[in-house]
DNA sequence: TCCCAGGGGCCAA
DNA sequence: TTGGCCCATGGG
């Protein structure tokens, strides 16, 4: 059974570029398959759904989201559904203030806004996902992700065959509080074997549900909240508030931390409270978004600026 | 072989 | 509060 739904992206949406999604920080369960991403939900009657999301320019830009399933699934869950996956895809992310003023004015947004011109931040469906996401990022080079994720949703996700392919969910906390620390590392993720089995012990024992966070709106008790978790510090935590709840942070990191001090520091490292107060001052509630531009496809944009950069971004996931 | 990578926990001062 | 070390794994 299939199911069309057309999303409408709303003029202050625009730029939006679709195919930066298709091309950049495409993890698993995510695939992309020709134009289009596919994943593999479970909603909450256990149904499965596979949702396929494509995009149309003309005449009017448009999100398609086609689902699929094998059992019926009620509308209500469709639509909850499409409504999570316009979320995911920012198709009410106000970001034209941001491409047509903010990077306008200034030299190094402008050519790195000019790499991936209408970009918008992708979140992820639940903040389990966001903070597992942040936590094997951690310490390693930014392309090992891709792989410690796919293993993981292959070993602990739920799979469904659809069109004679084998799809993947997300793990849940339960399924990876019950695994083994060995069944975890196989996944390669060496010593964040604890950090993924901790965070998932923890939510399954005291019952905890981060998507709840999404209803708090002050962004440092989010944090707090998260660093409460095992292998979650400053950086987890900000990047998480940032990929899970599409909320304005600026994580700090080797990468971020390096962009900062040659494009705005003269090549000088300064201490972290500095570049938050820089940050803070002259980008507010837009520092997320500057933030994906200035550590995204860094060294690519760098060059033409004529100052090269160090580290290789590993942005790019096709 | 050694070094390092888009950190965090832990322990000594 | 701060600094140094360790933690797996893979690539240069």
């Amino acid at each position: 059974m299939y199911k069309a739904y057309k999303v409408p992206i709303p003029e202050k949406s625009r730029p939006y570029n679709f195919d930066f999604f298709l091309t950049h920080y495409v993890f698993a369960p995510w695939v992309v398959e020709g134009k289009t991403l596919v994943r593999l939900f479970k909603v909450d009657s256990g149904k499965f759904v596979l949702a396929k999301v494509g995009f149309e320019e003309e005449p009017k830009p448009i999100l398609m989201i086609n689902l699929q399933f094998n059992t019926k699934v009620s509308k209500a869950e469709q639509e909850s559904l499409v409504n999570l996956i316009s979320w995911i895809y920012a198709v009410n992310e106000d970001v034209k203030y941001f491409y047509e003023v903010i990077c306008k004015k200034d030299r190094i947004l402008r050519a790195a806004s000019e790499e991936i011109y209408g970009g918008h931040l992708r979140t992820d469906p639940y903040v389990f996902e966001s903070v597992l996401g942040v936590i094997v990022a951690q310490n390693v080079f930014f392309k090992r992700i891709y792989e410690m994720t796919r293993l993981l949703c292959e070993n602990f996700g739920e799979k469904q065959s659809f069109d004679n392919r084998i799809y993947y969910t997300y793990p849940t906390p339960k399924r990876l509080a019950n695994a083994t620390l060995p069944e975890i590392r196989a996944c390669k993720v060496g010593y964040r074997d604890k950090y993924i089995k901790g965070v998932a012990e923890k939510i399954v024992k005291e019952k905890i549900n981060l998507d709840d966070l999404r209803k708090v709106d002050d962004i440092e008790k989010i944090k707090e909240k998260l660093m409460e978790l095992p292998g979650v510090g400053p950086y987890t935590a900000d990047l998480t508030v940032a990929i899970g709840f599409r909320l304005p942070t600026f994580h700090l990191d080797l990468f971020s931390r390096e962009a900062m001090y040659q494009f705005y520091f003269n090549g000088n490292k300064v201490p972290d409270k500095e570049i938050i107060r820089f940050v803070d001052n002259k980008w507010g509630k837009w520092k997320h978004y500057t933030m994906l531009l200035l550590t995204t496809n860094t060294d690519t944009w760098a060059k033409k600026l004529g100052k090269p950069f160090r580290l290789k971004s590993g942005a790019k996931s096709v």
